[in-house]
DNA sequence: CTGAAAGCGCTTACAG
DNA sequence: CTGAAAGCGCTTACAG
C-alpha cells in the first residue's frame, strides 16, 4: 500500500518529461548543464509526482553513504546531550546523516554491528563504547573513525579528539591543598578502562605528591560518572564506622559528585565546611548545585563538532589532526569552601551557562 | 584507497567458496534452506575475507531500509536524553537503525530533509519540529509516521504518545490555590504552537476559574522551555517597579523553572517563602535544585519507547495504538512551600531518580 | 547539451 | 537444496 506512492521514480519522471534518466539524474545533481526547456520540464514534473530519490540507490551507484555514524556509551547521562548537538550541528552543515547507536555488550560479527562500514562512511567513537580489538579492526580495514576522549593504541594513527584532563584536576586538587588545606582527599574513580578517569588520577596524583601528601588507596571509591553509583558507594564508605577521615572528595565528574552530595547530606556532612567537594565537566547543572559545584568546564560540545570535522576532512581526503586537544579551566563555586558567590554569581546571572 | 578492502562484495565470498551468489544470500539471511557442507564453506570464506554486507544494496533490493528517523526541535536541553534513550533502546531491540536529526527553519524541498522517506522506513515527530503543512504531506503519501507530544490534525489518523498535561497542571495549580494559599500565580507559556504549553495553560486556567479567581494577562510571561529565555523574561518583568503583585509562578517546564530560580534568586526573592515554583516534567534536576523543585513527573523515557513501539506497529502492518496517553503524577518538593523533605528526601535518598 | 547502456551489490521468483 | 538471471533505483563514462 505505502509501496504504491513511494515507487516513483528517477524513470516515471523522466518518462514524464520526456527526456532520459541521465538528464533527470543531471539535472539533479547539478553535476552537468541540462538546458532551461529541460530542466523546467523536469522540474514541473518532479513536483507534479511528488519525486523523492531513492538514497539506497544513490549510495550503492556513488559507493558513498553520506552518513556517519556515532558510538557512545550511554546515552542517559547529561554529558551527551551536547556532544549530540555539537555533532549534529556540523553533519547537518556538512549535508550529512548521522546514525546514533549505543554499544552493547555482545556484538559478535561486523555487521550486526549497529553502525558500521555497511552502512556508514565513518564513525565517530566515544571513550570506551567499542574496545581495542574492535577499533583495531575498523583500522584495519582502513574505515575512517575518529576516537572522543580516546587515545588510539601505539602505532594507529587514528585522529582522536579529547579534552585536558590532567593539568585541569591537578590545578583543581592543587587548589584544594592550598588554598582550602585538604590533606585527605578522597579519589572517586570512573569505570574501569575509562581513559578520562585514568588521566584525572594521573593529576590528581601529581598534586599529592607535589604536596608530600601520600597517596591513600584507602580513600579510592567508585563512582563510575553516574550519580547512582557514587551514592552507594560513599554511602557504603560513610556506613563504616572505622571509614578513614578525609576532608574533601574529587568524585571525577559532576555526575558523581551529585551522588556525593546525596550521600553527604544523608549523612548530616555539610559541603564544603565538613567536607569540600569539586567535579569535573561542568555540566549544566552544576551551577545549580547547593552549594554551587566547584569543576572543571570541559568544552563537550565543541568536542563533538570538532571530531565531527576531522572526520569529514578524512572523507574530503584531506589530512585531519592526528590530535585535537580542548583546553579545560577550573571553575570555582562554593563546594570547594570559596566564596566567590558575588563576583561569579553576577557573572553568571547575566548568561546562564548553556 | 578504502575503496580496496570495501569491496569484498558478495560476488567475491560466491566465487571464493564455489557457489552461487543465491546460496550465500539464502545463507546469510537464513532465509532458505543451505545444506550444511556449504553453509560450513560459506561461513569460512566469509571470516577470511572480513565479508560485510553493503547495507544500500540490500535496501534497494528489499525496497526497506531498516531504519527510522526521529526528528527534534533540538538537542541541547536535557529534556531529550531520556526520551533518545527510550527510542534508542527500542530501536536496537528491533534491529532497526536511528537517523537523528534536529529541524532547521529552512527545508524546502523533501529531499533535502535530513530524514525522509528516501531515508527512512518512518518516522517519528516530536512536538513542533515540523509543521503541520510538512506533516500532512507526509502523511497524504501514507509515510509511516508517529507523533510525540502532538496530536494530529483533524482527520489525520496518525498515531501518537504524548503525556497527560491538563490534568496534572490542574492538580499542581490547585495544590498552590489550596495548600499554599497562592492566588496571583504567573503563568510562564512555552514556544507558540507548542502543544504542551498549551493544554498546561489550558489546565491552569481551569485551576484558576474552579477556584474564582480571575486569568490574568499581566502575569503571562514567555519561558519557552529554556533556561536563558526564562530568566531573561522574569528578569525583564521584575526590573518594571510597576509589576501586578505575584505569589507563585508555574514555569511551564522544569527548565524554565531553572532561570526562574535564577531570576528570583538575583532579585532577592525567596523561594518558596517570596515565591512559590512549580515546574513540569521532573527532568534528573529537579530534585536537586535549592528548594528541590515541586513538579509533575513525566515518563519520558517510557514516550520515546511506546513511540518507537507504535511505529515499529505500523511498519510490520499491524495496527498502532491511535493514541497513547502517559499517566504523569505531581511530586511535592519544597519549592511550593511544602516540607515534605523527611519523607521524600528519605525515599529519594534510597534510590536517585534516573 | 542529451541519451543508451552498463554497473553499484544485493534478493528472489523461477527452474531444476 | 542450488543456480542463472532479472530487478531494486540510481550514476556516469561513452558516444553523439
Amino acid at each position: 500500500m505505502t509501496k504504491r506512492s513511494t515507487s516513483v521514480t528517477i524513470r516515471d519522471v523522466a518518462r514524464e518529461a520526456d527526456v532520459s534518466v541521465a538528464t533527470v539524474s543531471r539535472y539533479l545533481n547539478q553535476n552537468a548543464p541540462v538546458s532551461e526547456a529541460l530542466s523546467a520540464r523536469i522540474q514541473k514534473v518532479m513536483d507534479k509526482l511528488d519525486y523523492v530519490p531513492e538514497s539506497a540507490a544513490r549510495h550503492l551507484a556513488l559507493r558513498k553513504k553520506n552518513t556517519i555514524g556515532l558510538l557512545v556509551t550511554n546515552l542517559h547521562t547529561d554529558f551527551f546531550a551536547p556532544l549530540l548537538a555539537g555533532i549534529e550541528g556540523e553533519v547537518y552543515e556538512q549535508g550529512y546523516n548521522l546514525l546514533v547507536a549505543t554499544c552493547r555488550p555482545n556484538l559478535t560479527s561486523d555487521y550486526d554491528f549497529p553502525v558500521g562500514r555497511h552502512n556508514t562512511d565513518g564513525l565517530l567513537i566515544f571513550a570506551d563504547s567499542l574496545n581495542d580489538d574492535q577499533i583495531a579492526k575498523f583500522h584495519k580495514s582502513r574505515f575512517p573513525l575518529v576516537l572522543i576522549h580516546k587515545t588510539p593504541s601505539d602505532g594507529q594513527n587514528i585522529p582522536f579528539v579529547t579534552i585536558e584532563n590532567k593539568a585541569a584536576t591537578y590545578r583543581l586538587v592543587d587548589h584544594l591543598i592550598v588554598e582550602h588545606s585538604c590533606r585527605r582527599i578522597v579519589l572517586m574513580r570512573g569505570r574501569q578502562q575509562q581513559e578520562d578517569s585514568y588521566w584525572r588520577e594521573v593529576g590528581f596524583q601529581a598534586a599529592l605528591a607535589d604536596h608530600d601528601i601520600p597517596f591513600d588507596e584507602d580513600l579510592v571509591l567508585c563512582g563510575s560518572f553516574e550519580r547512582e553509583v557514587a551514592f552507594k558507594s560513599l554511602s557504603a564508605f560513610l556506613k563504616d564506622p572505622a571509614h578513614p577521615a578525609f576532608d574533601a572528595i574529587f568524585a571525577g565528574d559532576d555526575e558523581a559528585a551529585i551522588g556525593v552530595y546525596k550521600a553527604l547530606k544523608a549523612a548530616g556532612l555539610r559541603i564544603p565546611e565538613d567536607v569540600a567537594v569539586v567535579g569535573f565537566d561542568d555540566s549544566r547543572m552544576a551551577p545549580f548545585l547547593t552549594p554551587p559545584l566547584t569543576t572543571v568546564r570541559a568544552p563537550t560540545e565543541e568536542v563533538g563538532r570538532s571530531a565531527a570535522q576531522q572526520l569529514f576532512y578524512m572523507l574530503e581526503g584531506e589530512n585531519p589532526q592526528p590530535v585535537t586537544l580542548h583546553h579545560t579551566e577550573i571553575i570555582l563555586r562554593a563546594s570547594c569552601g570559596c566564596h566567590v558567590e558575588t563576583s561569579l554569581a553576577k557573572k553568571e546571572v547575566k548568561s546562564i551557562a548553556n
